[in-house]
DNA sequence: CCCCTAAATGGACGCTCGTCCATTAACCAT
DNA sequence: ATGGTTAATGGACGAGCGTCCATTTAGGGG
């Protein structure tokens, strides 16, 4: 029973063989995460196919073969980036009490946690946002983070609005939407040219002075 | 008297003749604005010394002449477009009252003007942005901005947080700075990925929500 | 066990990059 | 007018880029 013993090995480690082998698919993250990595270590500019296989370890065909040139690549990793972000949110916001105020809170919070805001990503993400202006496809999955986002802080705000009867305040879960998006925005640029000094207590304790000056019965 | 007839062709345009002469700081000078406009319009990864010359209207090898390289212009054309930000800052803010709130709201105001904040400055400031965490010449010009900013803000709303007798608080004008500062950052961003809905009345409008929060009796 | 399919390799290719320099042109002092 | 100085030119150059493909390697079905 040679066959079955095989079948055994593959499905062991997630229905591939241990390295050297052939795994399409695992070659292809190997690949966004080397892109990722490169940019963060040299910078969007320096971030060339030579130095992109070198650091996955594979052959310069590769990034052909999976994604047909340097471009699409750049674009799955972005894509690859923004993916993992949400992911991460989402993991930190399983679980909570359906409590508007901490919904907000805790978005703030796992935004600025050392999880998604750290040396890394936001050089990753800011070098993407340095050339979404010139690359629309790349452009499209920093707006879909905006986006996701924004629907969900408006829907909380309404809430909270509602809640504390500010009808005559048309504007006011609005402006709470966007102030804290734009604060957050701001944050991550501050965080990378001052990663020294940056204290997410701080940060986080910003947020909400805005937020209790909006709606000081919930804040 | 052809001596003094020269002289006087000369002097009546700053110190050169009109153009097809020889003009080192003309030409430097339209070096740096070929290079942040090619920026703007490319992006940084797609601005090469062939575009930035062709644009010029000048020959390959006064890249070289004028700046000893590439890397040396694009420094050059970062430290351009931030004294060209504090310029137009000036500008606006001269002549104004000494009321600290009025103060703070003209900062504001002036960042978020179409002088300041528009396409193509948008555009070239988060390109320097992305390359900043991978150059140190240029992430010194960006923090130069920032830091010049931040000490402004500071001293005024230390003036307001005494003026309301916050002693109790005293991270009250740090905050306000931080907040602030973050705030406009933020919109900076959010300009370039909204063009079409960004509105300046609106982002004006919530900055001084977060300040009417924290100073109610200054804003 | 062999064959077929698909993954993976790595070097050759043409091209464009940034640098540099021999040459020319313009200006100024004498 | 002439000579010296410096601005300006534009093409040659090697290096490095991204693409692509002929070849090799590995795995699964017959």
């Amino acid at each position: 029973m040679p066959k079955l013993m095989k079948d055994m090995e593959k499905s062991d480690a997630t229905s591939r063989g241990r390295s050297g082998g052939r795994q399409p698919e695992k070659n292809r993250q190997l690949l966004i995460d080397a892109t990722l990595d490169t940019i963060a270590i040299h910078g969007i500019t320096e971030t060339t196919v030579s130095r992109i296989i070198e650091r996955a370890a594979l052959s310069r065909g590769m990034i052909h073969l999976h994604f047909g040139g340097k471009d699409n690549l750049l674009v799955a990793a972005a894509q690859a980036f923004n993916e993992a972000y949400y992911d991460e949110m989402e993991r930190q916001m399983a679980g909570l009490p359906d409590a508007p105020a901490e919904t907000v809170m805790a978005i703030v919070r796992a935004d600025l946690s050392a999880e998604l805001l750290n040396e890394r990503s936001a050089k990753i993400w800011h070098a993407f946002r340095g050339v979404a202006s010139a690359n629309p496809e790349i452009a499209r999955f920093s707006d879909t983070r905006d986006f996701r986002l924004r629907q969900t802080l408006r829907q909380v705000f309404d809430r909270i609005a509602d809640g504390e009867g500010h009808a005559a305040d048309s504007r006011l879960a609005r402006d709470a939407t966007y102030g804290t998006l734009v604060m957050m925005e701001g944050m991550w640029t501050d965080f990378l040219t001052h990663m020294d000094a940056f204290d997410r207590t701080e940060a986080e304790r910003i947020v909400r002075r805005f937020l209790t000056g909006l709606f000081p019965d919930s804040f």
